[in-house]
DNA sequence: AGCGTTATGTTATCTTATAACAGAATTGAG
DNA sequence: CTCAATTCTGTTATAAGATAACATAACGCT
C-alpha cells in the first residue's frame, strides 16, 4: 500500500456520493484529496491556502463550507482538540469518530470499527471503544437524554514519538 | 438540594487545592463560582464579562489563564462542541470528561463514574462509559499509542427539550 | 527584609469561524 | 430547450476565540 488507502479512500467517497446524490464538486473533491495527501489532520487555513494555490476561491467560506459538506456527511472528521480536520480512513455512513491524537507530532489516527472488534476480542471481559460509543447512548438514553452523535478523542504519544523520545533520554 | 450540589463541589475543590497545596486564588474562585452558578458551559468571554463586573482584570487572558488553572485540575471541564467551559460535577482528580451535550439547549450534564456504574449495571454484558474510557487507553496501547488523556462528548438533546418539543408538536 | 517564584493585568495581535450578499452552475418541469 | 428554482461558489467584512509578551504585584520562604 504505496499511500496509505487514500485511493481507495477517494474512490469510496466518489462511489458513495454517486449512490447517495451529493455533489462531489472540484472544490469538495480537492478538499478532500488535499486532507488525504496530507495524511494528518488540517486546519481550515491550511486547507484554503492548498485551495488558493489551486485556482480555487481564496476566502475563509470557500474552504469552511466543502468541509462543512465532507463532514456533514461522514468523509471528514474535526479534531476539535487541535481544531482540524482530519479524513475519514474508512468512510462509509456518516458516523462519529473515535481519534487517537498525538500530542507530539500532531498525528492523528482513527480506529475503525473492525480493528476494534478485532482488538477488543483480546481483551476478554471489555467491549469495544466503538460499542462503547454504543453504550454511551443507551446510558444517555437512560439518563432521558436522545443522543444523536458523538465526538471521542484520545489524547496521547504515537509509536514513532514514543520511540524518538526513548532514543534521545539516552 | 436547593443549588443542585453547588456548594458541594465549591468546597470539595477548596478542600483539594488546600491538600494539594494548590493556590485556589481569588480569581480562580471567583471563575469556578461563575461556572458553578451558571449550571452550564459558557464561552470564556461570557466568564470573562461576569470577572469584569467583579471588579478583576478584564482582559482575555485572566479568564483564559483561571480557566487553565482549573481545568488543569480537573475542576473544568472544556466542551470542545461549543467552545465553552463547565464547572466538573463531582471534582476529584484531573479527568477526562464524559459529557452529555444538548444540541437544543445547551445544557451540559458530565456522567460521573459512580452514576455510570449504578446505570451500566442495568445494561448486562455492556460495560460503562467510564470503563470504556479505560477501554479506549488499553486498545490504544496495543496500537502503541500511550494515552494520557480524553475527551468524549455525546450530543443529542436532553430530556426537557424533547418533552418542549413533543408539546408543541401536537 | 529581601529574593526567587508565581500570579495578575495590560496591550497588541493572531487564529478560527461566520454573516450577508452577488453571481454562476446545475437540476428539474413544462 | 428554456425558464425558474435551487444549490454552489466567491467576495467583503466582521465576529468570536485564543495567545504572546511584558510590566507590576503578591506570595512564600530563609
Amino acid at each position: 500500500m504505496a499511500n496509505s488507502g487514500r485511493d481507495e479512500a477517494f474512490e469510496k467517497v466518489e462511489r458513495l456520493c454517486k449512490e447517495r446524490n451529493l455533489r462531489l464538486t472540484p472544490v469538495r473533491k480537492r478538499v478532500l484529496e488535499i486532507l488525504l495527501e496530507a495524511g494528518r489532520a488540517l486546519g481550515a487555513y491550511e486547507v484554503l491556502e492548498s485551495l488558493r494555490r489551486d485556482g480555487f476561491g481564496h476566502q475563509p467560506p470557500v474552504a469552511y463550507r466543502a468541509l462543512e459538506f465532507l463532514q456533514e456527511n461522514g468523509f471528514v472528521h474535526r479534531v476539535e482538540g487541535m481544531k482540524g480536520y482530519v479524513a475519514c480512513t474508512s468512510p462509509s455512513e456518516p458516523h462519529g469518530p473515535v481519534l487517537l491524537v498525538c500530542d507530539s507530532c500532531n498525528e492523528v489516527k482513527e480506529l475503525r470499527t473492525p480493528h476494534l472488534e478485532e482488538i477488543a476480542g483480546g481483551i476478554g471481559s471489555h467491549c469495544s471503544l466503538e460499542s462503547a460509543a454504543e453504550t454511551g447512548r443507551h446510558q444517555a438514553e437512560t439518563e432521558e437524554f436522545l443522543a444523536s452523535a458523538h465526538a471521542i478523542e484520545i489524547l496521547g504519544c504515537c509509536k514513532q514519538c514514543s520511540e524518538a523520545s526513548e532514543l534521545s533520554s539516552k
